[in-house]
DNA sequence: ATTACTACTAAACGAGTAC
DNA sequence: TGTACTCGTTTAGTAGTAA
């Protein structure tokens, strides 16, 4: 988790590098640096300082102005900024979405469906994990969470296509992939069946859901899905 | 100026944007939101209230949890600060450099130039001013500013096309929009004619910015060169 | 000119707690 | 559960000034 001290700092560099020390190196005075954040000379030397401690600039200091490149490491923190930003501003939804739900049993369904093979194969591909033969079953109460479940299905997903065996045939398959009781990651899976309506949410992980989190019928959890694929 | 405390501000606006309160509403606790932002319940609500009182979000408070939407003065000021962003990474050189140099009286044929009604119409047109009829010379004393001076060739510039009376020809001319001694708009012209080499600037202004700085021979002027065009 | 130390002030933070 | 108040503590910011 990127701490409050982090983001003050980078706020600095994002005006160090507006007055030239970006990808070269730019003579900036703390006076001068002071004068462009509105703070006081001794603040914007104090920065400075932290900053280069940080091994986020270089300063060559001397009495005539001090020589000041940001250095690639900063650099990358501000790519980093950057893509986060770009994410959100370019597409018109935002990178995730939270829901909580209670869990209830199902009909093992679930577990019917991921033990076929054609499936947890694809899902080991695209979600990049061999999932658990079972599904956690959530369901949502709220109004909210019921709206932001189906605000989801026009979010773009990761797609696992359907199949036939000699038995019956089997469809395609949305997942989005989520971060269920803010430790485990696992997806968001939909369409498996129509059994149940938009107030159920059906979740796969590497992992038994039920165990790794220590869950019984009724307790709350609350999952956060990634709209970005 | 943008002042400290907005930058906190968008540091939160960003978290919640990435939580789900971007272009739609979302429920989010104090408590999740501190979580999120590795901070205590007390501060991360402090920083609701202020967000609210700034007209950035809109809040829905209830027992069940806050309903929290971020407001389209807000979402401009991420744009802003994305457009900033994108400015720095995707080109490869800063938006804007600083130059020192101490002022001298050149041979007044920056006024002989300038009063051609060729140049002074492109001017107009390019940069949206009138030039004063006269150029403030600045001479550039330190290795630092030389450089910089040459590194400045290589960056995209406005130019004003040159042009033939029946007594000579007139050249070229690139025009980069600067701020001169910290207030007054106007521009670095180069290439006038070659009676200067790059340890001089010439800059114009739609003042006499000799007058409007109060200065005189051998004061030191800084000039805020953009880079972007 | 600079930078940055010390000593002080102002602001932000968070624990406890009420609602 | 929630939010947000008070208030003591911690941290950030500045003035004065030395180097």
């Amino acid at each position: 988790m990127t701490d409050k001290q982090e983001w003050q700092y980078l706020y600095v560099l994002l005006k160090l590098a507006d007055m030239g020390a970006y990808k070269r190196t730019a003579k900036i005075s703390t006076e001068y640096l002071a004068t462009k954040l509105g703070i006081s000379q001794q603040t914007a030397s104090r920065y400075l300082i932290e900053l280069e401690h940080k091994g986020w600039i270089k300063r060559d200091i001397s009495p005539a102005g001090s020589l000041i490149k940001i250095e690639d490491i900063a650099f990358r923190a501000l790519q980093k900024l950057y893509a986060n930003l770009k994410l959100l501003i370019e597409k018109s939804y935002p990178p995730s979405v939270t829901l909580e739900g209670t869990v209830f049993t199902g009909l093992g369904e679930g577990a019917y469906y991921i033990s076929k093979e054609s499936y947890s194969k694809q899902i080991m591909e695209k979600l990049g994990f061999e999932p658990f033969p079972g599904t956690l079953n959530l369901k949502l109460t709220s109004d909210y969470d019921i709206k932001t479940r189906m605000d989801l299905d026009v979010y773009p997903a990761l797609e696992v296509m359907g199949f036939q065996n000699k038995d019956r045939s089997f469809g395609l398959v949305k997942c989005y992939p989520a971060i269920i009781g803010g430790k485990v990651k696992g997806a968001l899976v939909t369409a498996l069946r129509s059994h149940y309506d938009s107030s159920v949410l059906e979740l796969i992980a590497p992992v038994c859901l039920r165990k790794k989190l220590g869950l019984k019928d009724n307790h709350k959890v609350k999952v956060e899905i990634s709209t970005v694929i």
